[in-house]
DNA sequence: TCGGCATTTGAAAATGGTTGTCATTTGTGT
DNA sequence: ACACAAATGACAACCATTTTCAAATGCCGA
């Protein structure tokens, strides 16, 4: 039988030593981390793996819902390692940690709002922003 | 004594043509326009303002309060003349028509998850996108 | 095991929105 | 009109991301 241990993330993708690498590091980070930091990550744990690998792997693992993706407020996307269920982000301004929250209200107020207008498949994006109590 | 008519925005700057130019290109406007687009829209109206002009006029307006900024799922910046209230929107993505929508359950929320976890100086962004009922 | 072939990689170049530079022009107050 | 700071704009620089494409590599059937 084969073993349940250490499966790989994208269904149909070739498990390489890169995708691995990529999804290794985001496991050992706590918050949100933008391409070139992983690829930097990477390259001083000696793993070394191709920019355009690092941006097309995380690209993949965000598509597939393994990874949460986040625009900053200056416009760069960061990843992280994240829980299945949908929910927003408090990130720190500051040092940029960041707080999981869900919000039934929010959901419930976007999906009404949408549909008030006639508007269908919806999505939406929220995040808040602030200084945390340790950067305060 | 000076008229009242026709006063310019941006207060402690100069009146230029230019700047004038753009804030009359955003009047004009109804729907969401990036800085290239209103920089042709000029070029096209044989006003001529360069691009960089069009860039900082832009976000002088928008740091000023008096149009309002939101950046597009591909990272481009859009500026659009805008009540001044706290809102939100509602965005076709096939065809770019917005509503804005206010949220006074949201404003709560987010203020108090924030508070709840200690965080101060809370800013947040809300966009919601679906497809308009004239595209569906 | 080996060969064939589609997938993947990555270095380098291209892209594209945005920002910086700086010599020149233009308001504004005197 | 004069002086001077603010503003402009052509152009270069930035910088995250994407594309290219030849070389490397996983996969699978013979
Ligand atoms: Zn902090
Ligand atoms: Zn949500
Ligand atoms: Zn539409
Ligand atoms: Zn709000």
């Amino acid at each position: 039988m084969t073993s349940t241990e250490d499966h790989f993330p994208l269904a149909g993708a070739r498990p390489t030593r890169q995708r691995r690498a990529v999804a290794t590091a985001l496991q050992s980070c706590d918050d949100f981390r933008s391409a070139q930091e992983i690829h930097e990550l990477l390259r001083r744990t000696g793993e070394n793996v191709g920019l355009s690998t690092v941006y097309r792997t995380l690209q993949a693992l965000a598509d597939n819902g393994d990874v949460d993706v986040l625009r900053t407020e200056e416009g760069e996307s960061v990843y992280r390692r994240c829980s299945t269920a949908h929910h927003h982000h408090l990130v720190c301004r500051r040092c940029g940690r960041t707080v999981e929250v869900e919000g039934p209200t929010v959901e419930r107020w976007s999906s009404s709002i949408a549909a008030e207008h006639g508007f269908t498949d919806v999505s939406h994006t929220l995040e808040i922003f602030g200084t945390c109590p340790a950067c305060a």
